[in-house]
RNA sequence: GGCCUGGUAGCUCAGUUGGUUAGAGCGCCGCCCUGUCACGGCGGAGGUCGUGGGUUCAAGUCCCAUCCAGGUCGCCA
């Protein structure tokens, strides 16, 4: 080794001992006849002490010319700062070490930006230069807790018996679903892989294996759109089970969250986890993943509103439609006249027709107090019903959804977030509200498509006795699924997989992929289904959202240690590119290029 | 693909109604300083104002196109 301790080590009970250091030139100071260099590595920072009287006039010139950033090897004896300068603020504080040689290892050039918790710096710079933007302290958190989320859930699930797989990135290009990566095949001309979008597949051939508990700390690949939260890879826990029913999966994918939250945060999480259906969760909620940090229920009040005397009210009802509403208490005085407006226009954004709403002022019981566009239109025995039904109290703000029950959801749900998370403020940091929301329908009709798709994936698991309705109103028929949701975040999702040949076929047939599409596309599955597959199941967590959650970054690229810009492309090694035509051909590929 | 925001010194930003030589802080370079620790003092260098075109006597500023970054909708079974 080049050092023997880390910058990050030296305490008082090292007084006297001669030590070596390397690491990058953090700082320095230089007062004309003694110069401090602070020296830093990912352990810590320690402060080197150059004086002529001690490490000679060559080696304190040689020092005198070290810049930020320089990597260098210290050799030198550790002293007591004593107490007048001792810095409280670092773990090394007590000491400093008095160099005697100085090897300069490498210098650097001026960096693009200071490598320091203070400096400000844009995001673009930072991707460029992300080799030197994770050497900053807020990087190297970030990186480590990342570290210790994945091992604490490698503990987990070891302990439980768990086996470790690793599965293809190279798979066959399935259809439906996100966009894949294809990789073409020079042995195969004309041919290509696909980039895995999950190990889906894999999984559950491993369950049929016989491989009854599999976890796989898993890259992803889909060719779409990036966001906030989306990278093109990213990273799974995936994980499958055999043998078990929802519960079992849940409570072992609980498990796994309460382990990383203590082992990484310290943090005891609540046992168990509040569960809501689907439907329950839509109808309360207006969202398949609220955010639970705040209250804001959704009250359904469709047989209120036939003869409320509000025609908006009545006329969404006569076209089938549902009328809705949320209280937010006491939120009046936060609620400003435009405010209100704003978020009607952040409603009709969403697709609302508008935004009823009702502000209580300082009696209830005084139609004058009901102000509002919906206000003065409601008869006053719909008014006294309503104040029963929201439990209204003064300084209330009443929100209205009048549409059909899509709309009505979506919306209020929107307005209920909105509300919850950016108005009122009512969201807690370090608050973390966890929820199970299981039993989703198995499949949605799309109108783009004309045809049923699958709301999770075709091969989840409708309920048994729900099995007869697929054929005949295939929308009513729920599904072995769940998905874990925290502060309003899905960060895990799965399902009860089907394990039979016969119900994948029926299942298929339902979302319109007939028996010989199915054979073709699916059909190692199905073959594989008929050699004597177990009941499985399991999950997946999205692991760059759990992290990012856990830190409180603000984007998935902050806990990615080399993430893409928004579209798709990586500023340091700046790809992707064009390849020689040399290369397509030994690919077999012509590139037809969009007209310039 | 649509919409929104931004792009000015190495970094973070300001730049008024279109008008003199485009500014600040940090960083950088030089000199000074033996107890600093985001050291301090003095001095200095550093700009295709993203790119291309247009309007104008005059454009960082107005218009059009385009590129890049971010956000968002579509998309993400």
């Amino acid at each position: 080794m080049l050092r023997t301790h880390t910058c990050g080590e030296l305490r008082l009970a090292d007084v006297g001992a001669t030590v070596t250091l390397c690491g990058w030139v953090q700082n320095h100071r230089d007062h004309g006849g003694v110069i401090f260099i602070d020296l830093r590595d990912r352990y810590g920072l320690t402060q080197v002490v150059f004086d002529a009287d001690v490490c000679g006039a060559a080696a304190k010139e040689q020092a005198d010319r070290l810049r930020s950033e320089w990597v260098v090897q210290v050799e030198g004896e550790v002293r007591a700062r004593g107490e007048k300068n001792a810095n409280k603020q670092l773990a090394t504080g007590d000491i400093e070490v008095f160099a005697r040689r100085l090897t300069v290892l490498n210098p650097a050039p001026t960096p693009p930006f200071e490598i320091d918790e203070h400096a400000k710096v844009g995001e673009e710079a930072r991707l460029r230069y992300r080799f030197l933007d994770l050497r900053r302290p807020a990087m190297q958190r970030r990186l480590l807790l990342r570290h210790r989320i994945v091992q604490a859930a490698r503990r987990y699930f070891d302990a439980l018996g768990f086996v470790e797989v690793e599965t293809p990135v190279l798979c066959k290009y399935t259809p439906g679903g996100a966009r894949n990566f294809l990789v073409p095949s020079r042995l195969h001309p004309g041919q290509f892989y696909a980039l895995a979008e999950s190990p889906q597949l894999f999984k559950q051939l491993l369950m049929i294996a016989g491989y009854d508990r599999y976890v796989q700390i898993a890259k992803c690949f889909r060719d779409e759109d990036l966001r906030n939260d989306r990278q093109p890879e990213f990273t799974q826990i995936d994980l499958e089970m055999s043998f078990v029913t929802m519960d079992d999966i849940m409570e072992v994918g609980e498990g796994m969250a309460r382990a990383v939250w203590r082992e990484a945060l310290g943090v005891e999480l609540p046992a168990p986890f509040p569960r809501l259906t689907w439907q329950e969760a839509m109808d309360r909620y207006g969202s398949d993943k609220p955010d639970l940090r705040f209250a804001l229920p959704i009250v359904d009040l469709s047989d209120w509103a036939a003869g409320c005397g509000f025609s908006v009210f009545e006329k969404a009802l006569e076209a089938k439609g549902v009328v809705r509403a949320l209280n937010a208490p006491g939120a009046a005085e936060q609620l400003s006249r435009r405010t209100l407006d704003q978020l009607t226009e952040f409603a009709k954004g969403i697709g609302a027709k508008g935004l009823a709403w009702i502000k209580i002022g300082a009696d209830p019981g005084r139609a004058e107090d009901w102000q509002g566009p919906a206000a003065k239109n409601i008869t006053p025995q719909a008014r006294a019903q309503l104040a029963e039904r929201l439990q209204v109290r003064a300084g209330d703000v009443l929100f209205f959804g009048a549409d059909t029950l899509k709309t009505v959801r979506t919306v209020l749900g929107a307005v209920r977030n909105q509300l919850g998370r950016e108005l009122l403020q009512l969201a807690r940091p370090g608050e973390w509200r966890f929820l199970w929301v299981h039993s989703a329908p198995l499949c949605e009709w799309s109108e783009e498509e004309r045809a049923w798709v699958a709301n999770h994936h075709p091969f989840t698991a409708p309920y048994r006795e729900q099995l007869p309705l697929l054929a005949s109103d295939p929308g009513a028929v729920l599904s072995q699924s769940y998905d874990l949701v925290l502060n309003g975040n899905e960060i895990g999702g799965g399902s009860i997989r089907i394990h039979d040949a016969a119900t994948q076929q029926a299942v298929f047939q339902a979302l319109g992929i007939g028996p010989e599409e199915a054979q073709r596309k699916f059909g190692f599955l199905l073959h594989a289904l008929s050699y004597g597959a177990p009941p499985h199941g399991g999950m997946a967590f999205g692991l760059d959202r759990l992290v990012m959650l856990l830190s409180g970054a603000e984007s998935i690229r902050e806990v990615i240690a080399f993430p893409k810009t928004q579209r798709g492309r990586d500023e340091m090694l700046d790809c992707p590119t064009a390849v020689s035509e040399r290369q397509l051909a030994e690919l077999h590929i012509l590139t037809r290029l969009p007209p310039a």
